[in-house]
RNA sequence: GCGCGCGUGGUGGAAUGGCAGACACGCCAGACUUAGGAUCUGGUGCCGAAAGGCGUGGAGGUUCAAGUCCUCUCGUGCGCACCA
């Protein structure tokens, strides 16, 4: 507990305001064709008919501005103050919007499926369901604590049912869809049925639905997963780092597995080129193209000799074709087997078996030395006929590309390394344009060498003729190969979302899987004694017999969908958070989602408007991020979204270390819990500090000296309001009441609240504050303020905004009289940043001066008045062969002879101009000027 | 290895190519005070008594003028990493 004496009593003053803006719903959002209360401040300061139907479609409604933040999980140890670093950026912007005429749409919820709860409901048999709710009670007691102005009225959970009834109802549609690569979009398969029907006459149903089945969006594949034993489940290549568990460092195991994948690879080329109209910070959209990993080359294909067998590789670099002196398989390679000749199957074998054996972490870890062994095979080079060796190799993987390359040791390192190593020969077909360079392992672009008829040719133009000639012959073609893989979407475990599918039986007994209906939606997952995985190892769904098989002898899908697949869309919920018929209305994800406002637009001035403003961790970057959009695409192919993009534009806050500089960790136990420095410095100062550490972005270090600065900043805001006497004589009632000691538990908590208003009372407005007239430095102070914050706000440069408002203090504790038309502005200008201290002055100052006070929240955002910043006479630096000398003050519109002269007299410069001649003499004019002299 | 970002006082950080260090922390001195870990006033980049000199990781360059632009280099953080 704090043992110096308050700055002001913001524990009475911040449970004050949380209750009257949840008693007036003051931040409700309201979608077109809402109802607005007369006397909601919205409905005051637009109108209680302002998002009528007919004015939002005739463009007459407010705009929107929709800023959001990423939600969080309810995690059991609360939120850490890296949470609200985000969340009070957002919620400054949100206030500075509404100010500025915005509709404001600004939600919370709740990332609650996940697998702590799941972990704990193992281990103690509590349903998951109820940590998950014990959990969001804390965070939300936390998150309102800071005053936020959230809509919680469109809160939401992606556990709650009437969530993911619509997760799965998204399920269903990505199901029931497939890729249609000639119109580039996404298409109802029930169009690929017709198509196919028309094509084959009366093909068996057997044959149909393994068509259909390979083509949906949501499929089955039996490929090898990244399986960990430690958690039970399988994982997203994404979530595996360094071959363990992005989630707690376990071991993962490649494994064959039966799976739900999601066909993202069809959107590659969407997720890539859209990156360019949308306004992301550069690092953040090169990791998602590097992630995507788009690479144009070519596929040729080589005949292995004395088979029919033809091996087809992929090559960004079809130009070194005459180089290629040997091939590489992966292991997995399924030609392997065939080509193998008999001699050296055992090395094969042998082979195969020591990569298998290999984790994916021990095959970085190993990367150093290449191995690998001959297969006894040949091919045959399709540009000069020469015979080369085939060899298998772990450092060709089978999942990118063919699973096979032409090695041109030359001019790839990992080919160079492999031929050193095994003494393959290694011939020149790339000059290096600078001749100094060695050829040997030069990978750059250069000069075909020793190169048939592409000899002579630069790189590019070598690479072109080339493929054209391969293409011609037959022999391969341009190609583009990204290093994205589908999406592995479905885990082993029981706080996910269920699959709404079961399997059947045809009538040759083979399985397949069929969709629920959309009227069987939400499907619940069954009720639990036991959250463990089967014993058999099947997930823990398969536990509840009587969920798991149904009457006609189907059997329910175990598998549930992974953490991210609720995420993927509660953005669009959130528009319309309550809707029971549909995932989200038409009306109310058209107006929030695409109506344009007048803000400039940088990548691409017509690029969609989505939601304005996303703020979050760069964690994020590459799942959530790319998922989210890949969903978004999907809906917008389909005709059920408005917008190509989701996030226009996305801001990712940086991490707050511990004040050692480290990152925050229990273990090293310098975590900074919020509730400990809100008690003793109170939320403003909290919301303050946390956007004046510096910019948003940066990573920074915490330090609670630095809290007490603007601690003090606030105290000092308050002295410059509050009469010193009568809060003293504040002080002394409240000792004797029980309020000092205590702090309000909840915005619930009444009888805390009107005792403490009544206390309040107590105190006076300074004698020095009237309804007069401003001087000329006053109103100076004042818009040289308002037009630092607006401008900074618009920036997102919080620190400076802040540093801004501590200048004009500084200046206004000066002051001895304090005109209501200074004040009033300035609270304006720090009510974002520090509502409730700014509500509590503003009230004050209004029913002081017995006038209403406007809602704070919808008083339109001051204008500043250039006239009033104004400068007759201005100081401007003197240079003596740009060195700074001297300051002479100028009319603010002398001509450059003036300037000259002044400056050439001025008293600091003359020791350096003593004896010397001035060659020239250079004015900007109202910024410097330097004189020259030899 | 590749890609991206960042290097400014004791500290967090400010600076459309034009007076480097706004604002804040810390520190020093003073005022008020029974007291100060409250508040207020002044000072505070480094060297120097001063005049002045030197200063934005380092080295070059462009410019009348560079923390800012260019080249190289060192350090550091993040991301990717046998992706053919």
């Amino acid at each position: 507990m704090a043992s110096s004496r308050r700055q002001y009593p913001f524990h009475l003053i911040e449970p004050k305001w949380q209750q009257t803006w949840d008693a007036q719903q003051a931040f409700r959002a309201f979608n077109p064709g809402e109802e607005i209360p007369a006397s909601h401040p919205f409905a005051i300061r637009h109108g209680a008919d302002s998002m009528s139907r007919e004015k939002v479609a005739g463009r007459k409604a407010p705009a929107k501005y929709y800023i959001l933040d990423m939600f969080p999980y309810p995690s059991g140890t609360g939120l850490h103050v890296g949470h609200p670093e985000g969340y009070t950026a957002t919620d400054i912007l949100a206030r500075y919007r509404r100010a500025g005429g915005f509709n404001v749409l600004h939600p919370m919820g709740w990332d609650s499926f996940g697998l702590p709860a799941e972990q704990y409901a193992v281990k103690t048999g509590q349903h998951p369901r109820v940590t998950t709710e014990a959990n969001i009670t804390n965070f939300t007691r936390q998150i309102k604590s800071l005053g936020f102005s959230y809509d919680w009225s469109r809160e939401l959970a992606t556990t709650d049912v009437e969530y993911f009834k619509w997760t799965q109802w998204i399920f269903l549609k990505l199901y029931n869809s497939y890729f249609d690569a000639e119109k580039n979009c996404a298409r109802p398969i029930s169009e690929l049925i017709e198509n196919r029907k028309s094509q084959i006459y009366n093909e068996s149903a057997e044959s149909l639905r393994a068509f259909v089945d390979s083509k949906r969006l949501a499929y089955v594949s039996e490929a090898p997963v990244n399986w960990c034993p430690e958690l039970g489940t399988v994982l997203a290549n994404e979530e595996v780092i360094d071959g363990k568990s992005e989630v707690g460092g376990f071991p993962v195991i490649r494994k064959p597995m039966r799976q739900w994948m999601l066909r993202i690879t069809a959107y590659a080329e969407k997720l890539l080129a859209d990156l360019d109209t949308i306004d992301w910070s550069d690092s953040l959209k090169e990791m998602q193209r590097n992630w995507i990993g788009r690479s144009e080359g070519a596929e040729v294909d080589f005949l292995v000799a004395g088979s029919g067998e033809i091996i087809r590789v992929f090559t960004t670099r079809p130009d070194t074709l005459f180089g290629a002196t040997y091939m590489v398989l992966s292991p997995e390679h399924k030609l392997v087997a065939e080509i193998t000749a008999p001699e050296q199957m055992q090395a094969v074998e042998d082979y195969k078996r020591f990569a298998a054996g290999k984790s994916d972490l021990e095959r970085t870890e190993l990367a150093k030395e290449k191995t690998g062994v001959f297969t006894g095979a040949y091919a045959i080079n399709p540009v000069n006929g020469e015979k080369i060796q085939i060899w298998i190799a772990d450092y060709v993987l089978a999942s990118y590309g063919t699973g096979a390359i032409m090695a041109v040791p030359a001019h790839d390192t990992r080919d160079f390394e492999f031929a050193k190593k095994f003494n393959l020969p290694i011939l020149q077909v790339v000059q290096p344009n600078d001749a100094k360079t060695d050829w040997q392992n030069f990978t750059d672009d250069g000069t075909a060498v020793n190169s048939g008829f592409i000899t002579g040719l630069p790189t590019p133009e070598a690479k072109t003729k080339i493929t054209l000639w391969l293409e011609e012959k037959n022999l391969g073609k341009k190609t583009i190969n990204y290093k994205l893989r589908d999406w592995l979407f479905s885990r082993q475990r029981y706080w996910g979302e269920p699959f709404p599918i079961i399997w059947k039986k045809d009538a040759a007994g083979n399985l397949y899987h069929e969709a629920l209906p959309e009227s069987a939606l939400p499907l619940l997952p069954p009720t639990l004694e036991d959250y463990k995985p089967t014993p058999g190892g099947e997930p823990p769904l398969a536990r509840a017999k009587d969920w798991l098989n149904l009457p006609d002898g189907s059997v329910r899908e175990t598998n549930t969908m992974p953490q991210w697949a609720g995420s993927c869309w509660y953005y669009l919920r959130y528009t319309d958070a309550k809707n029971a018929q549909s995932f989200v209305g038409k009306d109310a994800e058209n107006y929030w989602m695409a109506s344009p406002d007048s803000r400039p637009r940088t990548p691409d001035p017509k690029s969609t408007p989505g939601v304005d403003l996303y703020v979050g961790g760069t964690e994020h970057a590459v799942l959530h991020l790319l998922y989210a959009r890949f969903w978004h695409k999907v809906l917008f192919d389909l005709g059920h979204v408005s917008t190509p993009e989701p996030f226009y534009k996305l801001v990712n806050q940086g991490l707050i270390l511990g004040e050692d500089g480290q990152k925050m960790s229990k273990s090293r136990g310098n975590v900074v819990n919020p509730d400990d420095v809100l008690a003793e410095y109170g939320a403003d100062a909290f919301r303050l500090y946390e956007m004046f550490m510096g910019p948003l972005q940066d990573t920074k270090p915490w330090n609670t000296r630095g809290v007490e600065g603007v601690y003090r900043f606030l105290g000092r805001v308050w002295r410059l309001f509050v009469d010193e006497k009568s809060e003293t004589a504040f002080e002394q009632a409240e000792t004797t009441s029980d309020l000092g000691s205590r702090r309000s538990e909840s915005a619930e908590d009444h009888a805390f609240t009107s005792a403490a208003a009544e206390l309040l009372d107590l105190i006076l407005l300074d004698g020095g504050i009237a309804d007069m007239d401003a001087t000329p430095a006053q109103l100076k102070a004042l818009h040289a303020c308002i037009k630092k914050v607006t401008e900074d706000l618009d920036g997102l440069r919080f620190n400076t905004a802040i540093s801004a408002m501590m200048v004009f203090v500084n200046e206004a504790m000066t002051w001895q009289s304090k005109p209501l038309s200074v004040l009033k502005p300035f609270l304006q200008l720090l009510a974002p940043f520090a509502p409730h201290l700014a509500e509590e002055l503003w009230a004050r100052l209004h029913s002081t001066f017995g006038q209403m006070a406007p809602s704070l929240p919808y008083a339109p955002w001051p204008k500043f008045d250039p006239s009033l910043l104004f400068e007759s006479e201005i100081e401007i630096p003197v240079q003596v062969n740009g060195k700074f000398r001297d300051v002479i003050k100028v009319a603010v519109d002398a001509d450059n002879a003036t300037i000259e002269v002044l400056a050439k007299a001025s008293e600091k410069a003359q020791p350096f101009l003593a004896g010397k001649t001035i060659k020239k003499v250079i004015i900007v004019p109202k910024k410097m000027v330097n004189l020259i002299v030899a």
